[in-house]
This record gives structure tokens, C-alpha cells and sequence, in this order.
DNA sequence: CTGCGTTTGTGCGAACCTTCACAAGCGCCT
DNA sequence: AGGCGCTTGTGAAGGTTCGCACAAACGCAG
């Protein structure tokens, strides 16, 4: 069957590792662009991204690379290459729902804006914070949120409340029509099968390390 | 190297894809808790924390589980073994560097000091935090990193400064004698190898939603 | 005490991921 | 032009994880 479309990449077959790890790549990209580098060993991104080598370029591979022999990588190909996969290249405007604390912080991430993204509408349910601003931009009531989706055409969402008020907050942002969510709450979210969900919780990582340092003191001391 | 295995529950043999579900389970299991439940099978935990049921069994296997077969688990028994293989048994003190926007969300995030963690000392560099207070905690500067460290005896700490400043903070950290690190800088931390960094970077996982929605409108409509 | 319904714990095969190792390809130097 | 050193891209091996399916184990009813 031959179903290549355009470019020899074909997207659907990215394993979810390897998607998992572009967007580390994409920020090595920038910054070995940033210290002048016009291009680069799989060995020296590998390096940057703190990754295997190898492991990269098999990851390259599957985004039909354009890489060259005995030279290496373009940094600027490479960088429009792996934005385009990730689907920078448009512009995706993120709404942002709970601004709490968490919030905040991630309305002010610069880490957003300077990859592609913009939060494009914050809400809120808080009278105090209703009708302010953050950042520029107007802290706008939940309710208004199917109106402000469907008019900035946003399709990713990030829920940052408190646990409670996540799942009817997903209800909301799912029937105005967003079909990936971010999910900061430490709640199990349930939603239509064609919309994603990833989950980050701010305690499980804490607990991983917790493990591990459990694990080092029952093992004694290990010396390097 | 000594590898005997003495009783049947051996932390040390815990698959990595196994402890990074645990905290969830944990949650999930004070949720039932809450709930009034006193015990709960497999497949109802496996709802509760959103995989599947005999992924967890296995998972719970490998902690020597005190499962009754035709029962299921006692909640309380349970969540102690969890607790006691996550090393949340004893008092965790965690070090907080980086008390910015992030930094803020972090110190005040409940979900620290409900499931056994404390923040127990804040630290920044700036002029006007240092020497404020932070939900009743002082936030001190850097240069007390070490005694502070020392005569709290914190083995873990979290990174949440600015990209740049990440790697002397780490460093810093790794010589006052800390061997976990939760990193919330985009950037890859180089440490001995005694020490564990698990890093989080919020726009990284965006970037993963943002492919997903990329391929979606790629592939057209998905049904349903 | 016996039988029955329920649920755990796990053997096994499949799928996925990682890593090594090397042939193929490219540019540069002579 | 030809050879050489370097780097990519990938086949294959090994390891890990997943999910099914089922035997073993348990409580309870009668």
C-alpha cells in the first residue's frame, strides 16, 4: 500500500517515545543555534539533549531526516524539520483555565511563547480575579469559555485547578470543542476517545525520587 | 556487590514503569479512602487510577503484595506497603531553590504536604524575596544552601530558577550532600552519577499535545 | 464439610523500546 | 581523480513493558 503522503515523513508512524523526546531536541536546537553553531554531530545533539546518540538518530530517522554523511546535521533544516512534525509551524493558541497559583506561573512561563505557543485566553471562576489581568491579558469568566475557544479557534486547553473542579472544567473545554488537554490536577480526567490528555503531577516526581533515595539508604552508601 | 535477595518484597528489583505508577495508586487508594471504602479490588483501583487491572496486579506483585484472593486489598494495609516502598514512611524534608512564579506554585501546592513531603527551607538569590516569608517559611539566600541543607539533614531538592542559574544551583546542591533533584529548568543538569535528576519541563509537554493535534487534523476527522 | 463464585498472582506471547555495530554515503585532502 | 576519515541511517539483538488468560486461593452459603 502505498501511502506516503508528501515529504518522506510520515507522521502517524512516530513511535511515542521518539515524540516524546523531539521537543528536547528542538530546545538543543535553538540552543546550540543560539551559540552560533550552523551544524551538528548526532553526537554533539545527543549530547546537548542528554541523550544516546544512537537513540537520536534512529529518532531522526523516523521523520525522514536530512541529515548528511560525514558531515552531520543542519541545524536550521533540522530545527524547521522537527517543528513542522510537532506542528509548531501554525500557530496554537492554548487556553489556560485556573489561575491560581500553578497558573500563574505557567502564564508567565517564558518557556510558551518562545516555542510556539501563546496562551491565548486565561479563565477563572474566582470573583477577585475575574475582570483583572495577568500578564496583558483579561482573566475572563468560565462561563465565557465556549465563545472565546470557538472565536481564537483553541484546541489545546490546560487545567490548572483545583482537583474538584477538573473534571466539569474538561466537560466545558471539550464541548467547546478542544480535543488535547493538559491536566495539572492530580485527577484522573474522563473524556471522548479523540481527545488527549497528558497529566502532570507536580507530587508523583517528588515520590519517584522519594523511592530512590529510599532505595540508596537501604543499599548503604554508594560510592562513585 | 552482594545481590541476595532476603524476603519476598525487593525494592531494589522494582521495574522503573512500575514506580512511577505507585504514587498513583496511592492517591487513588486515599481517594477510595476518603470515600469510605475499606477494601477494593484490582479492577476497581485500576479505574480509580486509570490503567489497567492487570498491569496493576502485576505492578502490586512485585511489592509483595497482601492482596485476599476472592477480596481484593485492604485500602489501609495497602497504602502503608505503597508508602513504605516509596520511602514516604519517614519525614522527607525538601529543599525549595528558586522562589519565583514556579517556585510559588510549588511551596504552595497541597499536594506536597498531604502525601508526606514538607517543604522545609526556600531559597533565592534576589534582594527583595530573600529575608520575606513564604507561607510561614523563610525564604533565605542561596550562600545558606549548605549549613541549611547539613542541619536539616535534605536529601532532595527542587530546581525551579531560571535556565542559567540551574546548573550552579545543582551544583551547589550536590555539594551540600543532596542526591535527588526534581528539575523544573529546561535545561540538562550534569551531576555524578550517585545522583538522581528527574526533570519536568511544562512546555515539553504541550509540545507533545501539539503533535497529537498536528496528526489528528492531519489525518482528518476521527470519528467518535 | 463441600461446592461455588469471586479475585488474586503469574506464565506467556506480543509489542515496544534501546543499544550495538557496521555498511553506505559524503566531503576534503592530496 | 582517488583515497581516507568521518558521520549517518539501519539491521539485528537484547531488554523491558504490556495485556491476556487461567490456575490457585479465598470466603461464604447451605
Amino acid at each position: 500500500m502505498p501511502i506516503d503522503t508528501s515529504a518522506g515523513a510520515d507522521p502517524r508512524e512516530i513511535p511515542d517515545a521518539t515524540v516524546s523526546r523531539l521537543p528536547e531536541y528542538l530546545h538543543a536546537l535553538h540552543t546550540l543555534a543560539e551559540a552560533g553553531q550552523t551544524t551538528v554531530s548526532s553526537e554533539g545533539l545527543a549530547v546537548a539533549a542528554g541523550v544516546n546518540s544512537a537513540k537520536l538518530r534512529k529518532d531522526l530517522s523516523h521523520l525522514g531526516s536530512y541529515g548528511v554523511r560525514g558531515v552531520g546535521y543542519d541545524i536550521a533544516v533540522l530545527t524547521t524539520q522537527i517543528s513542522e512534525v510537532l506542528g509548531l509551524r501554525q500557530h496554537r493558541a492554548v487556553a489556560l483555565v485556573g489561575v491560581g497559583h500553578l497558573g500563574q506561573a505557567l502564564a508567565g512561563y517564558g518557556g510558551f511563547a518562545n516555542r510556539g505557543f501563546g496562551i491565548a485566553a486565561l479563565f477563572d471562576i474566582a470573583e477577585d480575579r475575574v475582570g483583572t489581568e495577568l500578564d496583558g491579558l483579561p482573566i475572563r469568566h468560565l462561563d465565557e469559555l465556549p465563545e472565546v475557544i470557538a472565536s481564537e479557534r483553541i484546541s489545546i486547553a490546560v487545567i490548572a485547578t483545583p482537583p474538584l473542579a477538573a473534571q466539569r472544567v474538561a466537560d466545558s473545554l471539550v464541548n467547546a470543542g478542544v480535543t488535547s488537554i493538559l491536566n495539572f490536577a492530580p485527577c484522573v480526567l474522563d473524556v471522548p476517545g479523540n481527545v488527549d490528555v497528558r497529566k502532570v503531577d507536580l507530587a508523583v516526581e517528588l515520590q519517584i525520587l522519594s523511592f530512590h533515595e529510599h532505595r540508596k539508604s537501604r543499599n548503604g552508601k554508594v560510592g562513585t
